[in-house]
DNA sequence: CACCCTCGAGTTCA
DNA sequence: CTCGAGGGTG
């Protein structure tokens, strides 16, 4: 369940002291604007303001459109730019609720006080801008931002720009004056293509869409400005979009409940949202809440909530409101997807291939339940479109809720320590000068494939992978243990030859738990992964070692790995541009590492999937002296280079036969009775192509339970979905299934 | 010359 | 799982 994401304690004091700190702000702010008076100095202010956005920058769901933050300073109302509009009707903001238990709690209160079941009106709670529209006989006469709820800006200008708002409303019989709510923001795909074009053209990209509706409301016409830059503006308000929430100003509207003041908002041409239900009980508003918690992305813009109100209009007068927010409605916040968090620096790891990667090494936060502390920054270039320099306070995500992604700094947040990040010229591993492998690369390498201790571990990793020979018990902590100063192996040509013997000795130094790296714990000692004590006959006797179940598992499944198919060995070789499907083209093409080895670069660029990139970085990597004594040391330990039977070169037939043949499919989430590997092997049996990602020429997509975005893509591209209890069938009937 | 695909890499959790 | 980069294919 993703709505209730475990709430770390830290979160209620945080939550406590920013409500009492925004309480003081408030006061502070009145107390000096309305009664001329101060109560507290300049500085002190100063302080609770600044303490309340650090701990709305760590706790992002905390800063709603109505704190102090976005009020004072930046975000709030400038009299030089937009005139002052004074709401008809105060505009309220929302209490919050955090969790479904809390949630819960406030629905029974409500329904204690209206003495019997509630119908709930549940909508979705849009990451925007509050708009007050005020409508005079039907007509449109301001548009105003809700400033601090009593007054707000004039961006009537701008917000007329704004597709699907109506300056005059449909019907007849309008009242003299009536005040519509609402929100306008940036539908995602806009966002993104707005933040897109930001990067391109060197401009600052926006943080979340609240912030570019916002910013893109409060742009001023300017005489001053080209006609270029008022095009620009133009277009940017062009792609905002509204929805319509609620009304103001108009004591008696015709209409017994909230459900109904939406179609009558409806029925005056104003544009209401699609996805809200009115549901008859608490449970019913928490699979509200509960299920676009999971499906946050399926709706066109961002969601940061859940709105739930009561339906009965009557009710809201009986309920009534606090100084700051009615008691007739609720949002749930769900956990951000999105925090800034600050940029402790940038590093730099080097992958098997050499590749030099910069990665953000962040202060350890929470985004969409996990600590995040590393994200990858991809290769210079990217570091640079960012825009990040070390120090700064970045907007972090989780892309596909996985992968965390550094998304840009907030420019507003830097004080001026901040530093450009300079890419390393040496290897931190190795210390070899580090350089494009050709001419115009953006990527940089380490050149010391052959003794860089991160180029080695990483390629006995990658033997160990499953999409290599999958050896169990070959893994990074395993590919550090062998490879570590002194340790049995400084290649992989000695990967085969690793008996018991070798694996005993290793000691591998304990890691400092989180959070205590560099605090002088020198003293973990070390863990012997490989040795346990087998007997001790008295305390002061020597100890006896004998090898643990993991040195046993180990060399077992190397022995196993040696009989493993071809396209596995050649996958593990970590030549370049050669991953599992230009293996097996080649294994089954050729029948043994002697023929492609003997092949020239033609013969080799012939076979289907190969081209001549592929075909040189082969005949290289031949060429080079320690690559060939991996291959005849492996042969030595016993490694089959060739597929047995295999009448030779170029003898196979390559047309697939089989129920499935010529058909491209892709399997995603989990199938019963198979493996991820297992049903992808099934598939190329059966005469198909498996392929991981779903793109217009997939024949069919097999979808089992937890599938994700590709099931979407699937039925975007009208990709034919077979269901995993169907799988087997598939596999016999084809396409014949299909029909 | 598009467009699609594969490769390579990083990250985190069960 | 997602992204960028760059190779391969139609």
């Amino acid at each position: 369940m993703a709505a209730a994401d475990p709430i770390p304690t830290e979160f209620d004091a945080a939550r406590a002291e920013s409500e009492s700190l925004t309480e003081r702000i408030l006061q502070l702010r009145e107390a000096y604007y309305g009664h001329d008076t101060t109560l507290a100095s300049d500085a002190e202010y100063d302080a609770m303001v600044h303490r309340l956005q650090a701990i709305e920058a760590a706790w992002p769901q905390l800063a709603g459109q109505d704190s102090p933050t976005q009020t004072v300073g930046g975000a709030g109302i400038d009299s030089t730019l937009f005139d002052p509009v004074v709401h008809a009707e105060r505009m309220y903001s929302l209490d919050n609720v955090f969790s479904t238990e809390e949630f819960a709690e406030w629905a029974a209160k409500v329904e204690r006080d209206a003495g019997g079941p509630v119908a709930w009106l549940c909508e979705l709670k849009i990451d925007g801008l509050a708009i007050n529209l005020r409508y005079e006989h039907g007509a449109l006469t301001t548009a105003a931002t809700r400033g601090d709820g009593v007054t707000g800006e004039d961006v009537t200008e701008n917000v007329l720009r704004v597709p699907g708002i109506p300056r005059r409303l449909d019907g007849e019989g309008h009242p003299a004056l009536v005040e519509v709510r609402g929100e306008i923001y940036f539908p995602v795909a806009a966002f993104n293509a707005l933040n897109a074009e930001q990067t391109e053209a060197g401009e600052r990209v926006f943080a979340n869409p609240r912030n570019a509706a916002s910013g893109s409301l409060r742009q001023k016409a300017a005489a001053s400005k080209s006609a270029k830059e008022t095009d620009l503006m133009r277009r940017r308000l062009e792609r905002l979009r509204m929805l319509v929430h609620g009304i103001g100003a108009w004591p008696d509207p015709p209409v017994a409940s909230q459900s109904g003041v939406y179609e009558l908002l409806r029925s005056w041409g104003l544009p209401t949202s699609p996805s809200y239900r009115v549901e008859s009980s608490i449970d019913g508003a928490i699979a509200f809440i509960e299920h676009y918690g999971e499906h946050r992305h399926s709706v066109e813009h961002e969601i940061d909530g859940v709105v739930v109100k009561v339906d009965d209009l009557a009710m809201h007068e009986r309920l009534g409101a606090t100084s700051r927010a009615p008691r007739w409605a609720i949002a749930y916040k769900y956990p951000p997807e999105q925090v800034q968090t600050r940029l402790r620096g940038i590093e730099i790891s080097i992958g098997r291939t050499g590749r030099a990667t910069p990665f953000a090494v962040l202060e350890p936060i929470r985004v969409a339940g996990s600590v995040v502390r590393r994200a990858t920054l991809h290769n210079q270039d990217v570091v640079r479109e960012k825009g990040v320099l070390i120090g700064d306070i970045v907007v972090l995500r989780k892309a596909g809720d996985v992968i965390p992604e550094v998304l840009g700094p907030v420019v507003d947040l830097r004080d001026g320590s901040e530093r450009a990040f300079e890419m390393p010229t040496q290897c931190p591993e190795c210390g070899s000068a580090l350089a494009p492998s050709k001419e115009g690369d953006v990527d940089l390498r380490c050149p010391n494939a052959r003794a860089c201790p991160a180029q080695v571990r990483g390629r006995i990793e990658h033997i160990g992978s499953r999409g290599a020979l999958d050896i169990e018990g070959l893994g990074e902590v395993s590919a550090i243990a062998l490879t570590r100063p002194h340790g049995p192996l400084d290649t992989e040509a000695g990967l085969f030859d690793l008996t018991i013997d070798d694996l005993l000795p290793i000691e591998v130094p304990r890691t400092a738990p989180v959070g205590a790296e560099g605090l002088g714990v020198e003293s973990l000692g070390v863990e012997t992964p490989y040795r346990k004590v087998v007997k001790q006959a008295r305390k002061d006797s020597p100890v006896e070692y004998g090898p643990s179940a993991a040195a046993e598992e180990l060399v077992a499944e190397l022995a196993k790995a040696k009989e493993k198919d071809l396209w596995r060995l050649l996958v593990s070789l970590s030549i370049r541009h050669v991953g599992p499907v230009a293996a097996r083209a080649l294994a089954t093409h050729f029948g043994s590492l002697e023929a492609i080895r003997a092949a020239s670069a033609e013969a080799l660029a012939a076979v289907d999937g190969v081209g001549p990139v592929i075909a040189e970085a082969i005949i290289e990597w031949f060429l080079v002296d320690w690559h060939v004594e991996i291959v005849d040391r492996w042969a030595a330990s016993g490694v089959r280079w060739s597929i047995p039977g295999h009448p030779g070169p170029g003898a196979v037939d390559e047309a697939p036969t089989g129920p499935l043949a010529g058909l491209t499919v892709v399997v995603t989430g989990s199938i019963e009775g198979f493996t991820r590997e297992e049903a992808e092997e099934a598939v190329l049996a059966a005469g198909a192509k498996s392929t991981g990602s779903v793109s217009k020429r997939t024949s069919a997509v097999v979808v089992g339970p937890g599938a994700g975005s590709k099931e979407a893509k699937a039925i975007e591209l009208g990709i034919p979905i077979v269901p995993a209890e169907r799988f087997a069938e598939f596999l016999e009937r084809g396409t014949a299934l299909l029909e």
